[in-house]
DNA sequence: TCACTTTACGTAAACGTTTACAATGCCTAA
DNA sequence: TTAGGCATTGTAAACGTTTACGTAAAGTGA
């Protein structure tokens, strides 16, 4: 009662293992129709199942990409998810997803061992911050690994995202259009997303002469958000660059608790575009990633595929931007 | 400058493949301190990683549990998922997520063939409901497997999750007690999630001399909720429980764009109990699953450990129920 | 000293596949 | 008829570990 192997198919249907493989392995033009239908069908009746741990041994290769995610506060990964592995699945590749738990170092590192140790074919990180032990250890391996939703800012390190700077670039040009010209950013990491991000919004607040107030920092979470807000209102800006959908969505109801009407009194521009945009009351303005294109342009970027560094962002307009007229 | 393995280990420390095997496996009592500080060292230098294919296959067993979960419309997973990381941690377990997309019967089933072939320890379903074939895939195999988050109504098939019979007799009675006695049961599904739930809240109403208006469909999403508003108006109920928060949710914005205030015109209570609750405005009341329990009672009992079969539900009072006085 | 146990290590089989190579029989073309 | 080619199959090595078994040396108690 044990699991069935291919020497017990092979046994059952008088040919050899060789045979057995060929034909479960859809070698065609090596096996007849007669024994393909044997083999096939004694398969079948035994219930017989492949050992990918023989089957990865021998063929020293996985046909496997590890994706290592952790929870981030923000809620944009099923959409990175689906889009890695829909392109994953294109290009013959199944899709082991690691989880890193909450920024947890500890685990992250582990699930890189788990990867390497698993000789996959690539590893993505979505939305993980590397430190250096970790840096070296995947540049060390022989796979190849690309950061999604994150670039690292160095351009020998694959990376599928969007555009951070422009993307804030874009925001703030946004708000300035709709008549704000006190515009706060408001929940910035102090990796290079953040950086990049706080470049581009005083760039376009240079561009437009204007003078840009200390960044706000945070760390995307609505928590973040709500203990913000104070900070905002003491900057006395007419609007907002939220870091993030649950950052804005912080911002929000901290401001219903304090009175604060948004947009009237003040107007909120959210980074992200998830569904979150659409739950709050009013529904957030927002600069939309799309996410799935980050995941399947970065299976593209890891598997050796063209693919493109930045993927482009939108801007989604609702209800928590005022126009402004003097 | 190909990867090394316990071979390369062992020529260069001079011992045999058998000793390094067990220095790295740390079989105390088998080996000397001399030669483990040799072996180690020199693993270290030659940057060692295991080959998880060969140890997978000649132990004949991963220390891996399989957690297979789809693209919820809700987004209770990472709880679940924190639960399930943290206890199988502890029980010496790693875990490997596979992504069903969204409700996708194929994926789900390449999913659970996946687990099957790699010889997992056990298998989790994370709100999958398993079609017949799934199922007799399943139970065909030497692999225990548990559902998560859904009970299937059958006691052999392994399940954690709440008591939705409870779950839905707590969230009626909640209402009454606040005055309600016209209450809609919106977005259930047909499945034995949806039967219990609404089975609960009839035997609410009937407990309290109440008439349950029909149940309203749905499938837990945000647009469920939206398009599901009219209905319950033409209801003519003062408060209704929603599926999910998402459904709620939907239920609120839909509310707002006709006008109608919540909880003063309708109130809404919600089940799941996610932060989606705190976004919203007014935030929701919920009945609030403990989805990290539910995680980590799932991993001990597909490991055979003591486990609930369910686990306790409770309510969290916001601002979307309004108290009746007659 | 002897008999026995313990410690430390090596040898070799086994896990379930894939695949290079060889072998067989048959067919075709000259 | 023969040489070569093709279709089909088998044999056996290889993948990188773990572990049962054997063994030699060293320790132990009388």
């Amino acid at each position: 009662m044990t699991k069935p192997t291919i020497k017990d198919i092979a046994a059952q249907s008088g040919v050899s293992i060789a045979t057995v493989s060929r034909v479960l392995g859809n070698k065609t033009g090596s096996y007849s129709q007669k024994t393909q239908k044997k083999v096939l069908k004694i398969a079948k009746e035994l219930g017989y199942r492949k050992n990918s741990a023989a089957v990865d041994l021998v063929r020293k290769r996985t046909d496997v990409i590890a994706l290592i995610i952790n929870a981030t506060p923000t809620n944009f990964s099923t959409q990175i998810i689906d889009g890695i592995q829909q392109r994953a699945g294109e290009l013959g590749q199944g899709v082991m997803i690691l989880y890193a738990g909450n920024r947890d170092h500890a685990l992250q590192h582990q699930a890189i061992i788990t990867a390497l140790e698993r000789s996959v074919t690539g590893i993505l990180l979505a939305a993980i911050e590397p430190d250096e032990k970790d840096l070296t250890l995947l540049k060390d391996s022989r796979i190849p690994f690309c950061f999604v939703s994150l670039y690292l800012g160095t351009r020998d390190i694959l990376a599928v995202s969007s555009d951070n700077r422009d993307l804030a670039y874009q925001a703030t040009q946004y708000l300035i259009d709709h008549g704000h010209t006190q515009i706060s950013l408001a929940g910035i990491d102090g990796y290079h997303t953040g950086s990049q991000r706080q470049a581009g919004y005083r760039e376009a607040m240079a561009a437009n002469q204007l003078r840009a107030p200390a960044v706000l920092p945070g760390d995307y979470s609505y928590a973040s958000g709500t203990s913000l807000l104070q900070a905002v209102r003491d900057q006395g800006v007419t609007a907002v660059i939220a870091a993030s959908d649950m950052v804005a969505a912080g911002l929000l109801t901290a401001a219903h608790q304090q009175g604060v009407r948004v947009p009237a009194d003040l107007s909120i521009m959210s980074i992200d575009g998830t569904i979150i945009c659409q739950i709050t009351t009013p529904a957030l303005t927002s600069m939309t990633q799309d996410f799935y294109q980050i995941g399947s342009q970065s299976v593209n970027k890891v598997l050796g595929q063209p693919a493109a560094d930045f993927v482009p962002v939108t801007v989604t307009e609702r209800d928590s931007v005022a126009t402004l007229t003097r």
